[in-house]
DNA sequence: GTCATCATGTAAGCCGTTACATGATTGC
DNA sequence: GCAATCATGTAACGGCTTACATGATGAC
């Protein structure tokens, strides 16, 4: 679940590894606060078989660095301290861009069934923040899917809370859970409908173009 | 937590394995189908630590094993493993019965903090499911400790969801998670509000007996 | 000159999973 | 006799955590 995350920032800007740690934690709010003996590691493999690339240091989210890594450029800012210049890089940061095989792999990692015992809540809040890069089908399909789940989860908890032998607490909370489920099923039904209605009409309603040509479809850099 | 609900579950009732791993899905629902890879060495730990016993196998002197909802009453009479008369009790089963040293455990787990990265949700639910054997004032308190923390995270998700540089789907799901865990805590002021007037009249108004043995025993205020 | 923050990493461990191996009993 | 279910276990692994080690920079 971590490397599509990190993917899938990485598909939007290219960045270190501190920052898509705060971005995880400040935007998505999925893994509020995601150790670093997880990330760099996750950072480190998806290097490793080429998912992403590292491009040297210095630049900020705002200036794109400029290609080919000049390696040895980073020591050198080292004693430099200039005063004036718009805030540069701290230490020697690793600057990540994604590959090709990366946002291959952010497809394929975006399909997939998680493994078993993960927060299915925290996995769909996921998919669904990274869902505007997707086509509308493939959107589509993804809140359908997820009606699908709660439905029959809303049914299991409707069954069990006839179970006469459950006390008043446990009771409570599975009728709060059922109640919960409830929510959320109106919510997605919410989202489906401004779905369908944007697929219907052509014109795009929101400041977002739309992309009818793959999953991915990149935008440049940073506007 | 696997060792917390085990150690609650076996307060109730003398279970073997298998049948912990049902009650945990049927009934809890928290833990949908523990895997016995985990829960058979949890068992073990726990037999080990000296937090329960083995006791022979099926039909004990004073609980009869579950009124389980499934069919054939297990007889007594059935000795330990390979014994006389296989009647109706299938295969060696390992019945466990927690210990005075379980139950401190328990209490100890009950209070303790849970190891970040856990689901508090479930977390919370799990302690709920037992809420029913502890102290009116530590019941209190759970609700309390709980309903902190949901307004903690509101916080949060409303402040996040003024970042005006979230996109739609993001945004939408910051919100409806708002509201959700707007009705979250909805759902605990009203328990919390449940357990204040319990413990201001003294009557029991439930079917459950007061119990006053577990945990602090400081009695409620008179009317 | 020291502290807070930014930045990257390694090592050990926890807590769960799947996959596999085995044994007893019931029903057809 | 054979499959399905009940029942207990082991081995390998996965994905995350904490704790630790290190280095650079700006602020006071």
């Amino acid at each position: 679940m971590l490397d599509l995350a990190i993917l899938g920032l990485l598909s939007e800007h290219e960045l270190h590894g501190y920052e898509i740690r705060r971005r995880l934690r400040d935007e998505l709010g999925l893994f509020t606060n995601i150790s670093f003996g997880s990330l760099y590691p996750a950072l480190s493999r998806l290097e490793q078989s080429g998912a992403v690339t590292v491009i040297g240091s210095a630049g900020s989210v705002s200036t794109p660095v400029p290609p080919t890594g000049s390696l040895s450029g980073d020591r050198a800012g080292l004693r430099v301290r200039r005063a004036s210049a718009p805030r540069t890089g701290r230490r020697s940061r690793k600057v990540y861009r994604i590959t090709d095989a990366g946002r291959t792999q952010f497809e394929q990692l975006f399909e997939a069934d998680e493994p078993a015992g993960t927060d299915d809540a925290r996995s769909f809040g996921l998919r669904l923040a990274f869902a505007r890069h997707l086509a509308p089908p493939a959107r589509l399909a993804l809140l359908e899917r997820r009606r699908t789940d709660l439905s029959r989860r809303l049914l299991v908890d409707r069954t069990r809370s006839c179970d006469s032998r459950l006390d008043q607490y446990t009771r409570s909370l599975v009728e709060h859970s059922a109640e919960a489920t409830e929510h959320d099923i109106a919510w997605l039904d919410r989202l489906i409908d401004t779905e369908r209605q944007k697929q219907r009409s052509p014109a795009s309603p929101d400041g977002e173009p739309e992309r009818e040509d793959a999953l991915t479809a990149m935008k440049g850099i940073d506007p």
